[in-house]
DNA sequence: CATGAATGAGCCTTCATTCAT
DNA sequence: TATGAATGAAGGCTCATTCAT
C-alpha cells in the first residue's frame, strides 16, 4: 500500500511537473509554440508519458487554466473570510487578484492566451466543467459581499445603477488592467507607470463614486489591505517572495 | 501614367479585399484556421498573387491588425474635434469608441487573437511601425483631451491621483469591457446585462469621481452623446447600420 | 504437483479466455482495431501478464487462427467418422463445413481477416506449424474421403478430370461461398438469396456431375443431411443454438 | 490552351503513377505496410504531393481498387458482345476473367486485402460510388448472358434450382479459386496444380450440370475459347504478355 | 505578372514492447 | 508472478513558401 501510494504520489507529482513546463511554454511561444514534442523534451519525459496524463494537446492546456483558476478561486474564497465590514472584504478581495496576479503573473497571460484558441472542444469533458465551477465561484465571492453590503446598509446603489453595473466596472477594470500590463502594452508617454498603483487608487474612487460605505475618506483602506496582505495571505507573499522575487 | 495609376489602383483595391477576407477568416476560425490556401480559395486570387501583397502569412495578419487601428485612430481624431467643452470632447470620444466595436464588432475580437501569438517578429518593419505609431496616436488624442482639460480648468485631479491614473482607468475599464464582452463570458447571475450601457454609467460615476467638470448631475451628456453621434458620426452610423444592421 | 495442476489449469483458461476476447475485437474492430490495450483492457488482466501468454501481437492472433482451425479439424475428423456410404461420407462433412461457419460465423471473417495480412513473420513458430498441420489435415480428410470413394468403386472420374479437380472445385465452391457472404456482398438482383442453400444444391449438381455415386436422383441426401446433423453434430447444434439462435 | 493541357495530362499520369505505386505496395506489404511515407519515398514525390491526388490514404486505396474494377468491367462488356451463342458468350466472360487475373494477378490479391478494411468510411463519395456502379455492372453483364440464354432456350434451369443459383455458382467458384491462388495456399498432396486449368474444367462440368445447351460433349468450347482470346482480348493478351511476361 | 503544383519540415497521436516494483 | 507506467519509433496529415510555366 507503501508502494502504491508513493507510485500515486510520484504520477501526481510528474502530472504537476507537465503543467508546470506546459504553463512556461504557452507564456514564452504562445498557444502555437507549445507542441507535444516540446513539452516531452522540456520535461525529459517521453511524448507517450505525456499521453498517459492527458488526452491531446488541447486537454494539457486545459489543466494549465483549470489550476489557474483553481489557485485564484482558493484566494478569493479565503479573502472573502477577512473580517471586517463589507468594503473591507472587497478591498480583501481585491488584495487577493493583486496578489494572484503578482505572485503568479504568468497566469494572466495564460488567460490571454487560452481563452482565445478553442480548447473547449477536445478537452476532456471532466476539465471543462471543473474551469467552468471554478469561473463561476470566482465570481459568486464578489457577487456575495456586494449583497452582503446592500442587506448591511453599507451600499446604496445610485440612482440609475444597478448592482451589475458596479460588479461589471469592477470587473471590467481588473480584467482590463491586467491586460494591458501582461500585454506588455508600453504607457506611452506616462511617468513613471505603476499600473497595480494606479489600479487600486480608481478602485478607491469607483467605490467611492457608488457610495459603498465607508468611504474612502473616512477610513483607512490602505490599513485594510495591509492587514488583508498579513493576516489573509501572509503565507502566499512569502512563497510568492521565495519563486519569484 | 494613366495606365500605372489605374494599376496601382487596382492593385491597392485587391490588398484592401484580401485584408478583408482574412480579417473574416481570422474571425471566424481563429489565428490557426487562418491558412494561406483558405484565403488564396476565399479570394479566388493564386498563392502566389497573395505573396506578392504580402512577404508571409503574419505580414497579412499584421495588415489586418493596422487597418483596424487606423480606423480607430480616424475616430477618435474626428472625436476630439468635437466642438464644446474638454468632458464633452472626452465623452465624443467614448461614443468613437463605442461606435468602433459596434460598427467593427470584428476588430475587437481580431485585437484579442493577434495581441497573443508572435506576430511581430515576422512581419514587415513598415507595417509593424505602422501599428505602433497608430496605437500611440489614439492614446495621445485622449491625452491630449485630458491636458486641455486640466489647462483650462476642467478638470482638478484629487488629491493623491495623477492624470495618468485617470488615463489608465479610462483605458482599463474600457479593455476590460472590450475583453469581457468579445470573450462571450456568461454574465452569470446578471439580470439584464447590456454591457455596453453598463460601461457608459460606470465612465459617468468614474470621470464624476475624477472631479471633470461639468459633473453629470449639473451637465446633459446624454445630449452630447446624441450630438456626437448625429454631428460627427453619423455617416459612420449610418454605415454600419447598412451593413451590420 | 497438484498445485501445480491447478495452476496450469488456471493458466490454460485464461489463455483461452485471452483468444476469446482477441477474436471478437478481430471481428468488431478489424486487425487493425485490435491493440494489446484494448486486450488487456477487455480482459481485464495487465499487458504484461497477456505477454506471458503470446509472444507479440502477431502471436495472438496466430492463436485466434489456431483454436479456428482446430476447431474445425475436429469437426471434419468428426464427420469423416459417419457411417455410411462414401459421398454419405463427404455429404457429413458438407455439414461439418455448414456447421462450422453457422456456429461460428465470426471464425469465417477473421480468417479473411488474417490471412491477409503478414501474421506468419512475427507469430511463433510452434504456433506457425501447428496452424499448417491443421489444415493440410482438414483437407486431408475430404482426400481420403475421395479416395474411399474411388476404391470402392463409388466415383468414377470424368474422362479429362481428376480427382484433384474434383477436390479443388469442391474446395473453391466452399472457399468463394464463404468469402462471398462473410463480405457481405449485396447480391444485387437476385430474389430471396439464400446462400446457403445455394451452396447446397450447387454441390449436388456438382457431385452428380462427377458421377460420385450414388447420384442425387437415387438417393435421399436430404435425410443423409439430417441424419449426419442428429447423429454427429446434435452436440454441437444444441450449443451453438445456445449461444448463436 | 495547350499549356494547360500539357498540365493536366502530367497531373493524370502522375495520379496513375501513384497509384501503381501503391498497388504494388498494398501486394507486397499488406494493407498496414502500405504507408503515406513509402508511396512517397517509392513514387519519389513529396507527401504534400500525394495528398493533393488523393485525400487520405484510404481514398489513396480505393483509387487502386475503382481502377481494378473499372479494368475488370471493361473486359467484361467487351466480353459479352463476344458473337455467338449465349454459353459462348458465357465463355467469353469466363476468359475475361482468366485474362484479367492472368494480365493483371496483383488485382485479385488487392481485392482481397482491401475488401477487409473499412476503406470506405474514409475514402471520397466519389470513388466510393464509383466502385460501385462497377461491381453491379460486372454482375449485370453476366446476369445479362444468363437471361439471354433463357430467353433463347439454351438454357433450362434444372428442377429445384434457380437462375441466382447458377450465378451465384459461377461467382463462387470464380472468387473461391482466386482466394485459393492468390492466398498462395499450397494444394497440398496435389499432383501438378493447375489452378485455372482446374477452374475451367470445373465451369465445364458446372455448366453441363445445370443443361445449358450446347452441352460441352457437343460444342467445341475450346474453340471458343481461343477464338475469344484472338477476336476479343487480343490486343490485351498482347500488353500483357509485354508487360508481364 | 499570375498561377497553382510541389515541397518537406513539423505536428499530433498511437501502440507494441519493456522493465522496475 | 503480476502490474502498468514509460518508451519512442512510426504514421497520417497540414500548410507556409517557392518557382517553373
Amino acid at each position: 500500500m507503501a508502494t502504491l501510494n508513493r507510485r500515486q504520489r510520484e504520477f501526481a507529482q510528474r502530472e504537476e511537473f507537465i503543467i508546470d513546463a506546459a504553463g512556461k511554454m504557452l507564456l514564452e511561444r504562445g498557444y502555437i509554440g507549445l507542441n507535444m514534442d516540446r513539452i516531452a523534451e522540456a520535461t525529459e519525459y517521453s511524448k507517450g508519458t505525456i499521453y498517459q496524463h492527458f488526452t491531446c494537446k488541447e486537454d494539457l492546456i486545459a489543466a494549465v487554466i483549470l489550476r489557474t483558476i483553481q489557485v485564484r478561486g482558493a484566494l478569493f474564497a479565503r479573502a472573502a473570510t477577512f473580517p471586517g465590514r463589507s468594503r473591507e472584504r472587497l478591498t480583501a478581495i481585491g488584495v487577493a487578484d493583486e496578489l494572484f496576479y503578482s505572485v503568479y503573473p504568468d497566469h494572466a497571460r495564460i488567460e490571454q492566451v487560452t481563452k482565445v484558441e478553442s480548447i473547449w472542444d477536445k478537452a476532456s469533458d471532466e476539465r471543462r466543467n471543473a474551469c467552468h465551477t471554478g469561473d463561476t465561484s470566482c465570481m459568486a465571492v464578489v457577487q456575495g459581499v456586494a449583497r452582503d453590503a446592500v442587506a448591511s446598509g453599507d451600499l446604496v446603489v445610485p440612482q440609475g445603477c444597478t448592482l451589475d453595473d458596479l460588479l461589471f466596472g469592477l470587473w471590467a477594470m481588473s480584467v482590463g488592467a491586467r491586460t494591458i500590463i501582461v500585454q506588455g502594452v508600453p504607457l506611452n508617454g506616462f511617468e513613471n507607470p505603476d499600473p497595480q498603483m494606479m489600479l487600486h487608487r480608481n478602485f478607491q474612487l469607483f467605490l467611492d463614486g457608488y457610495n459603498w460605505k465607508p468611504f474612502s475618506t473616512e477610513w483607512d483602506y490602505a490599513r485594510t489591505i495591509e492587514r488583508a496582505r498579513q493576516e489573509v495571505f501572509a503565507n502566499d507573499i512569502r512563497k510568492a517572495g521565495g519563486s519569484h522575487a
